[in-house]
DNA sequence: TCCAAATGTCAAATATATTTTACATTTGAA
DNA sequence: TTCAAATGTAAAATATATTTGACATTTGGA
């Protein structure tokens, strides 16, 4: 799985909620809270599928929620 | 994991190579050449991570190459 | 036409994303 | 200040992404 190069740096930009939980937001994606938690605190690299709905319901494209740590 | 809503359907726009193969892409984002076939046929959801260097080879953004089916 | 390279696919194994349960800590409004 | 709601986190279980190995089929150029 490339261990080396690039290290699982995923990251996600601030879920800054308007208005939402993170548990709100969980529900909306169809996760877990815990999940979602997991996601913001950057302990892991989600499927595109999550990523595409946490996209979509904060309204921002996945390229701005993610990106690769150089 | 919402089964109803989404249903799964994440897409990949076709992956047209410059002068790359299938296995080549593969070997450069780090899966192997089944991992890309599968995602290229649309089988399975691949986690951000891949997409990420996926869209990085490609030199396209994920939100070009990747979408829920509406 | 022929053949090597590329692709499609399958089954079993492995790695890891995600859930479940549970509890401790923090936060913000009354 | 207080208390409910929100967040952080952990361990064990489950679901699924990804690998490994192997073989059959397709494709494009010589």
């Amino acid at each position: 799985m490339e261990e080396i190069i690039i290290k699982n740096k995923v990251k996600i930009a601030r879920i800054e909620k308007g208005g939402l939980t993170q548990g709100d937001l969980a529900k909306l994606v169809g996760v877990t809270r815990q999940t979602m938690n997991l996601i913001e605190a950057q302990k892991y690299n989600p499927t595109i599928r999550v990523c595409l709905l946490i996209s979509k319901h904060l309204e921002k494209p996945v390229d701005e929620l993610f990106w690769i740590e150089e």
